[in-house]
DNA sequence: ATTAAATATTTGTATATACAAATTAAAAAT
DNA sequence: ATTTTTAATTTGTATATACAAATATTTAAT
């Protein structure tokens, strides 16, 4: 009933694999994180603004590897949850987490790890290392 | 100015590393489908359907990785471009190409060379097979 | 034969993401 | 000092995708 994702007709296109790992990793991703409603790239830009407070849309666009209007929306997100707060200044904005989103820091921590867990358990800890660092440099290549 | 997604604070992570990867394929992708104004998966999609007329959302499914729900989206597109058709028998429907959507085959094909070709030359032939087949090795295993 | 269960597909709704344009402010050029 | 250019962010809009529920049809159970 169930077609493994090697079996199908463009298993050996680029376009079709990338999308989907990232599709499955995304699924597993969205269960480690459910406990602390909230999706994974929500997650993500938390803790990025909780480790280092003030932080810049820019810097997180960077840091996260999405486009600017994409972190506004996250942002906007994460405010309506008053898990953090926007400071507008000039042109420049700063994000700071605020208590309670702070004190959300060890279990968002904890689903990482359970994430990490998912996924090394069933590669191994040298393959996905391996794996990881292969696929950056396709990435890094593939910037040109 | 550009950040490396290796330089990321999460590049070894997993999901930041697959999701950053795949929209970047995805954006390559989308410039080699231009030509045809259709997105990557319209065309896959597409090309199933010219290459196995007759073919069932459910089968599709299967074969792109897609949700169902996904796949009528798609083919209500594709539909609404004239480029294929479906017919409804009892509770299976069946889905051909039009003229149309035959007469853009060459096209597509010249779509996918154009594609391959983008990340072949950067990664070399044999190295993006190596990758293509370990990704797959990892989303057969995460399967569980 | 009728009812219940399983199956294929679609629909309504929600999400993350991005592009292009708009806004605002800072910096540079005149 | 004023104008122009550059930069950071947001807003409006569009897309692909998925989930959950609805629909319709076939198969199985009684």
């Amino acid at each position: 009933m169930f077609m493994k994702a090697s079996e199908s007709k463009y298993s050996n296109c680029l376009y079709f694999t990338a999308n989907a790992l990232a599709r499955k990793v995304e699924r597993i991703a969205i269960d480690s994180w459910k406990s602390v409603n909230l999706s994974p790239s929500h997650a993500y830009l938390l803790m990025l603004v909780i480790e280092e407070p003030g932080l810049q849309p820019g810097i997180l666009s960077e840091q996260l590897q999405l486009k600017p209007s994409t972190i506004t929306r996250l942002i906007e997100k994460l405010e309506k949850k008053k898990l953090l707060i926007r400071t507008m200044d000039g042109r420049v904005t700063n994000i700071y987490p605020t208590p309670s989103g702070k004190n959300l820091l060890p279990k968002l921590k904890e689903c990482l790890k359970q994430f990490y867990q998912n996924y090394v358990d069933v590669l191994g800890k040298e393959e996905s290392v391996r794996l990881v660092r292969s696929m950056h440099q396709l990435i890094d290549k593939l910037e040109e």
